[in-house]
DNA sequence: AATGCGGGGAA
DNA sequence: TTCCCAGCATT
């Protein structure tokens, strides 16, 4: 890497940050590590619009690493609810808890530390450390591989064990000399890739704004801005699809918990059955005490069961990153509660639905039934 | 090295 | 539709 580039770099993106970077968001500034670290974990593979709201709740909640740890994993997760890969929300609380029993409530500042934490990787480990404790440590989010690969032409996938290892090493050689710039350093990397050198439409292709490093900038000096970094092609989405029971009986619905290893994991859901390959044909109606044996595992059906009959609900698309998935809800209607055999299930009152982390489908779904409250 | 894990916004 | 996003853990 060139001298001027090594020193230059720093120094260009943090005068870049004085007259473009981004204003006003709830965590910029923040430097209380549990702050810092609750908003680095919620901006994983999440946008910055997605969380605005949900930062501020979230720390209004659990203002403290502390209340965090204290806290049971189901409120946690039914603050959540909605934010998507919910082992963010289980790691979170199992490190709030690593961090009170191991660093007596004190996060650590070196980011070898921090890595250790349950959830923390090498850029999260990094931006907390940065962040709150001015560590000369790099950051490598979706942003900075964008900005380096085009920067310094870097061909290779990003999946590739070897491109990842060279952006580190680059994302390392760069970092500023005084570790007072680290927080704005960081902050004007994520500014930049957020709004200049954006995937689709980056400044100097779309010629809005001059970009500093135009004339260093290997991609755009080769015309290859759009094409790196380069990415393998993912396959197509499978399609399933499956069906839920909404059981009621007077004021209270039937809830099951979902296993932790799975999708939606450790939420609270409909009782489902299994998901199956999605076919072209239609299924044939299904009986209460079949989709009963099927989504609750239950052996023996009682035969006062056998004499409801189930009303077919709407059918759900919900569209994942990797499977669409189709749901047909069936609803039944009970005149007493019943006590299942199998683990996981709980009745819940209308009225307690709200605290519960339900998947996003299915708490609109409930919304729509007006079964829960919506956003105050 | 490859895969699983959400949900919403943009084009 | 498809792509993308302040990634990490598991296998």
């Amino acid at each position: 890497m060139s001298k001027a580039l090594k020193t230059g770099f720093p120094q260009t993106l943090l005068s870049w940050h004085r007259a473009h970077g981004r204003q006003g968001l709830p965590w910029q500034g923040v430097r209380d590590p549990y702050a810092v670290w609750v908003s680095e974990i919620m901006l994983q593979q999440t946008q910055v619009a997605t969380i605005l709201e949900r930062y501020p709740r979230f720390m209004k909640r659990f203002p403290t690493v502390k209340k965090l740890a204290a806290a049971p994993l189901d409120d946690v997760l039914a603050e959540w609810a909605g934010l998507g890969y919910y082992s963010r929300a289980r790691n979170l609380h199992a490190c709030a808890n690593q961090v009170m029993t191991d660093f007596a409530g004190k996060f650590p500042s070196d980011p070898i530390l921090l890595e250790q934490l349950k959830g923390i990787g090498r850029s999260t480990a990094g931006a907390i450390a940065a962040f709150a404790f001015h560590e000369r440590a790099p950051i490598l989010d979706a942003n900075v591989k964008r900005i380096l690969a085009r920067l310094f032409g870097i061909e290779g996938a990003l999946q590739e064990k070897a491109t990842d290892k060279q952006l580190w090493n680059i994302a390392q050689e760069l970092l500023p000399k005084n570790p007072q710039d680290m927080p704005v350093y960081t902050q004007a990397l994520m500014d930049f890739g957020a709004t200049w050198c954006t995937s689709r439409k980056p400044a100097c292709i779309t010629g809005i704004e001059r970009c500093p490093f135009e004339k260093q900038c290997q991609a755009n000096l080769s015309d290859q801005v759009l094409q790196l970094p380069r990415k393998v092609v993912k396959a197509k989405s499978p399609e399933f699809d499956c069906d839920m029971l909404l059981l009621r009986h007077g004021d209270s619905v039937l809830l099951q918990k979902r296993p932790e290893k799975a999708i939606w994991g450790s939420l609270w859901s409909l009782p489902e059955s299994a998901w199956r390959a999605k076919t072209t044909f239609s299924k044939p109606p299904i009986s209460l005490p079949e989709l009963l044996a099927q989504v609750l595992s239950e052996e023996k059906i009682s035969t006062a069961l056998k004499r409801i009959s189930l009303d077919q609900g709407p059918q759900i698309k919900h569209i994942f990153t990797h499977r669409r998935l189709w749901i047909q809800v069936w609803n039944a209607s009970i005149g007493q509660e019943i006590i299942f055999s199998s683990q996981n299930t709980r009745w819940v009152s209308l009225r307690q639905l709200g605290k519960y982390g339900l998947p996003q489908p299915i708490k609109l779904l409930l919304q729509g039934l007006s079964l829960v409250r919506g956003p105050d």
